[in-house]
DNA sequence: GATGAATGAGCCTTCATTCAT
DNA sequence: TATGAATGAAGGCTCATTCAT
């Protein structure tokens, strides 16, 4: 039994799919060869072919992967005390790691599975659950607010946690198109739109 | 005789272009053949290699088209006289082409094009510009709003008008991923939005 | 228009049939690369796909067109007046075409035909067909030859036929395995066999 | 030790047989890939190629191990005192191995066997051994008869042995594209035919 | 001896593009 | 101008074989 294991297989599935994430970002899907994938993971056709029976699959896997560090990231905003504080921290979260300067590679992925996913119906299924995992967490904070009255009741928690993704995934494109732009006037905006859900004597910041 | 030559090669460059539009909606820009499209138009290989020399070229005739269309859409909300209502309009005609629901070709048409975008500079320049077109106008709608006290002074004109566009994407996107998704809540909450932006004296609608 | 009409397709056809019986013959059905086949025709390989989707319908075109001749063997033979006559004329056709110096590409092709029918039910199909066939007129000639009392009605046509068809394929068989094997020596043994079906009173030859 | 170790090779050898002539008989030589062997033979790669270092030689180890089986088959009908009665014994054993119900895997590993043998001289040396030997038995056998007075002189016994081969190979393949057929019917004519190389007097059975 | 992860040459197939008619 | 047969480079994927453990 040669000294391979679980481990071992687990991380060479994390260096294929860092190879191919780095490979869909420079050219995208469908301009990446899988010859191009096997060079920069430096393996093997066969041995990549081991680990993902597919060009599809790899793409499936990296849509995936991408729904799981979000879901990391909304468990973070929605332990939160405050509601108001939760939805910040959120967006904040997603700003920094959608918007910030590092962030180049996870938009790049971001766009050409949202692409994709709506000619694919496996990815469609990931890419909903990614975006309706987040607008549920949200909608429930808001809920929270209301409940705590920092939030205006007339607002309709799942429209408003909808409309927050959809301004979130918005930015991702602008950001895209203008690599110099500068998110914090975004989230400045993002702040202002928190704010005006707020009821009238909370006014603050 | 000139005359009815130039028309005749609108009306295939149309004609190809209808088709494509189909093709790149049914199943994308890559997963398209030409040998579909030449099947779609009705035409030869070599006839509609008279009017685009290679598929990117179609590709990118396609995109503009989209964004002459739009800069159409804006010129209508800019005659408006209150330039509020010149928002709203703006608003409901993005809204009515893009998110109705016989706006499912546009969208489609719309993701693929913002994916192929970031890997193809012609494309971003030709994206960027109908992007920007309409955030310069609807930033000098708030502009003029400002000026006639109708839109409060504390908000960047730029950044709203941003935001503004970033909804409507993001609401594009949930559209595509959830079809039966009813626009109304979202536009109520752009309503609300825009409400927030007007001097509070004005509460209104 | 270009100067291309059903009988150039259909000439095509045959060039890359005649290309792929060469190859198949030389290699086998497995050991024969496509790229053998575009060489050996001339062709490139979007030409021969676009008379041909697959390598399989290649390997069973080929099948197809050997019981179309085989067909028209039979049909001489069972156009002679003595049913007699038409047995032995049928098994010379048969011998010459199979078992003669010229048949070894026939041959090679037969075998390989035999052994992916097994595995391949559409190929089977298109082999039981082209052996059948030829049985039923064989036990249709018996029949013939009990009537007209030339043939021991002791006899079943049908195992008849059977056991003729069996010694045929089995000489093939040999003669791959042994090239310089004469067939007349097979011949012989077929007309005896002949003669033992024959009524006692008619022994000759 | 040492016996203890050949008695272990040879079991291993024979399971990587067994597995093999299992796979091959369910996809052929050619669709069955080394990985199906392996995890038929439940054995992993590196071990099987210590027995056969190629896929060829497992192929060959095949078919060198049929025709051992076959000539024990024959061995048997020799040491018959008649022999009429060996021909006989002969004939049914191999149609009892052959044609029967639990010949299926024998009839599929023999005409891959043929197909294959026409293009790799290694096993055709071991086919028309396989044939030969049987041959030239039977033919030992229709002298002796013919020595005896039971058969007619007439009769080229080289000829008529290689007719019988001729018999049963057709009938594998009819019974391999014809699963339901019995074999009974085939095996009278054949009775016939033996019949019909007696001499006159000697009617019998 | 036994394991099985890894290799990589090469196969089948597709499709953007060309050009003789 | 229009046709569509033909091209051929290149991509996804397989599988016989190797070798470190």
């Amino acid at each position: 039994m040669p000294r391979v294991n679980a481990e071992h297989k687990e991380e060479r599935r994390a260096q294929i799919i860092a190879a191919a994430r780095t490979c869909f970002a420079r050219a995208g899907f469908h301009r990446t060869t899988l010859q191009d994938v096997f060079a920069e993971a430096n393996l093997s056709a066969g041995c990549v072919y081991s680990y993902f029976k597919s060009k599809e699959e790899l793409v499936f896997a990296i849509a995936e992967q991408r729904h799981q560090d979000e879901r990391a990231a909304i468990v973070e905003g929605s332990s939160a005390q405050d509601p108001i504080e939760g939805l910040r921290s959120i967006a904040q979260r997603f700003a920094h790691d959608y918007l910030g300067e590092d962030g180049l590679e996870r938009r790049l992925i971001a766009i050409q599975t949202w692409s994709e996913s709506v000619l694919n119906p496996a990815l469609l299924a990931s890419v909903l659950e990614g975006v309706e995992a987040p607008m549920r967490q949200i909608a429930q904070l808001i809920r929270r607010g209301q409940a705590f009255g920092k939030l205006s009741t007339k607002i309709d928690p799942e429209a408003t946690a909808r409309t927050m993704i959809a301004m979130l995934h918005g930015f991702i494109l602008q950001k895209l198109w203008e690599p110099n732009l500068d998110p914090a006037a975004g989230l400045a905006i993002f702040e202002r739109f928190l704010d005006s859900l707020s009821v009238p004597s909370d006014s603050r910041r």
